[in-house]
Order: C-alpha cells, then sequence, then structure tokens
DNA sequence: AAGATACGTCAACATGACTGACGTATCTCG
DNA sequence: CGAGATACGTCAGTCATGTTGACGTATCTT
C-alpha cells in the first residue's frame, strides 16, 4: 500500500517481468520443497520394492476409485508402455485390481485392493505430517496463496483435469 | 484475526492434523506445478542434447560462480559419479569450465563459459516467462505465501544451504 | 610423515522414462 | 452389418539418470 498500482516487489520492473532473485527464489525452493516432500516417503517405497512411480499411480487410483487407464495417463502424462509396467507390478502385488468398463467394456477400471489402501494411507500419513507442519508454520493465508501461484504454473488445457480430481471423494 | 488461535481451514481439525483434502490439494499441485514448470525447458535442453540433470548443474553454477564440486554435490544431493557424467558432458561442449581452488588446490571451481551463460539465461528466460505469469495472476500476496510453505517444507538441516544462494550474485 | 580430505574414475546395475510396431476386443456410425 | 476408430496390451530396444563399491591421486592439516 505505498506506491500506486504497480506491486512493492520490483522497484521499476514490469509486473510481467519481475525482479530476477524474486524468480529465482521460487524456481530455488519449489525444487527444494518438492524434491524433499517426495524424498519423505522413499524409505516406506522401499519396504515394498516400489519407486515413485507406483506411488504416483496409487495416489491418483487412491484419489478416484474406478479411475480408467486412459484417464490415469492423461494425469501421469507418460507412455502406456511405462504405465503398464507400473500397473502390472501393482497387480502382482496384490494392491490394485481392475474390472471391466460398465458403459463401454474396452475400458479398464483401476480399483485399490484392501491391502493397496492401507500402503496408501500410510504414504499419506508420511506427507500430511511434512505437509502440515510446512502449513501450520506458513499459517493459512500462506497456504491459500501457495496454492494460487501452483494454480498459476499449470496450463489452461490442464486444469480442468487437475480441479476434476477434488469433490470425487476423500 | 477472526476467532482464536484454531485456523479457519479445518472446522474441528487439529493445526497439526489437518483435513485431508488440503493436503492432497497441496500434494497434487505440488506435482503438477513443478512438473509443468520444469516441461517448460524440456525442449530448449533438448536442442543441445542436454537433459534436466545438466540444467540443475548449469542452474546452480550460474548462481554461484566458483562454485566447488563438493558444494553442488551438498545441492543436489546426488553421488559424486552421476555428477562426474554431467559435469564432463557440460566442459566437453564447452558450457562450463574449472579453475583450481584459490585457497585449497584440491578444490575444482566450477564457473560458466560465456556460451554456458547464453544458455542459462534462455533457459531462465523461459522459466521466468512461466514463473512471473504464475506471480501476477496470484498476486504478491500469494507469492510470500508460497515462499513460506515450501521453505516450510525443507527440512532444518538443509534451509542455511538454501538460504545461502540468495544475496551472492544476481 | 601420517592421515584426512577433495576430487576422479572404472565397473556393474536399477529405475523409469522413451520410440516403434503390432495384436485384440469393443464401440460407433454410415 | 461392416469399416474404422478407440481402449488397452505387449514385444523389443534404447536412453537418462540415478545407485554401490572399490580404488587412485593430489593436496592439506597436524
Amino acid at each position: 500500500m505505498t506506491d500506486v498500482s504497480r506491486p512493492a516487489i520490483s522497484p521499476g520492473a514490469s509486473p510481467l517481468f519481475l525482479r530476477e532473485d524474486e524468480i529465482r527464489r521460487g524456481i530455488e525452493l519449489l525444487y527444494f520443497g518438492y524434491t524433499r516432500l517426495t524424498n519423505a516417503i522413499d524409505q516406506e517405497l522401499a519396504k515394498q520394492s516400489l519407486g515413485r512411480a507406483h506411488h504416483r499411480a496409487l495416489y491418483f487410483i487412491a484419489r478416484q476409485p474406478d479411475l480408467t487407464v486412459g484417464e490415469l495417463l492423461k494425469l501421469l502424462a507418460i507412455t502406456k508402455q511405462s504405465l503398464g509396467r507400473v500397473l502390472k507390478e501393482l497387480q502382482e502385488q496384490d494392491f490394485i485390481l481392475t474390472s471391466p468398463g460398465v458403459v463401454d467394456r474396452r475400458q479398464k477400471l483401476l480399483r485399490l485392493t484392501e491391502k493397496g489402501a492401507e500402503l496408501e494411507s500410510e504414504l499419506f500419513r508420511q506427507l500430511r505430517q511434512k505437509l502440515s507442519s510446512a502449513y501450520v508454520s506458513a499459517g493459512q493465508e500462506s497456504v491459500t496463496g501457495f496454492w494460487h501461484v501452483l494454480e498459476g504454473l499449470i496450463p489452461e488445457n490442464d486444469r480442468k483435469m487437475v480441479f476434476d480430481l477434488r469433490g470425487d471423494n476423500g
């Protein structure tokens, strides 16, 4: 609330061309924050001989039961061959099960087994621990800001897909 | 502002055990936001036959010229063998150069060549474009919140290392 | 002079991604 | 009904990036 329309962050910079330091700070915090959060569950995954790829699939299946393979492919943005391997391993170890689509029998619906739900739940517990503590120490206003900036990083075309994850369940 | 110590986000939830949805939202936005930002430079890197690992090294060397190999190892948290390959390739393609340490000649100081600086600068330009637009659409208050939450994700032991990147240079 | 440290390097391997090609079941639509 | 599109699976080969373990050399510290 000092001057006029120009934000206080960058004396003399255009709003579309922010000061280099603020951008670098964002890049660095995003890198370290993201990697440290994901590191938090590596040990637990290793116990089950699983990797991060398995967790991502597990996560989205937990988030949206009866997800189709095609929908999961869009979320993960990898090739079907890569995903195929991951799903095969998850199924072999009894973490997920599949059923033919109801309206379209070409589709394969993905769902967690009880064992899968337990694992996802434990992994989530560990992530929540880290993220909760960051939320609390930053305060609620910071949390909404955190969300808004990250939303702005997601291209228009992908936003619906991401927002559609919410409200379904869990 | 409103009530007492309990944040308004979660009626009935303990501050250390936030509502599941808020945590899942954070996990998802962090995942999509981070991957979409890093995707932004993949094409440019591919033009030079480089990958993300090369960019991370390039980035930190740009950020802190005359960084030692040991310091870079701590920042990247990978093995010296992995980093060795990356640095070798960057050097072969004339993106970086090294010099023996001044105070300690066992050390190797890393620095960008002019070619390296140009590449880093172009990559940074593309990251800035994405991140600036997210900052602007979220607003300055959101940006500081974004920073605070991410700082909270970085373990105590690593914070000094991250914060020390700031202020050295542009 | 001995030991610690900073860095390099050889070798083998794991993970998770990729491309390209091809196969089958099922749905849609003229 | 039949042709073509779609959803999914799979074989085969490759690449990028990480890992462990072992060992070598120059330099610093004490």
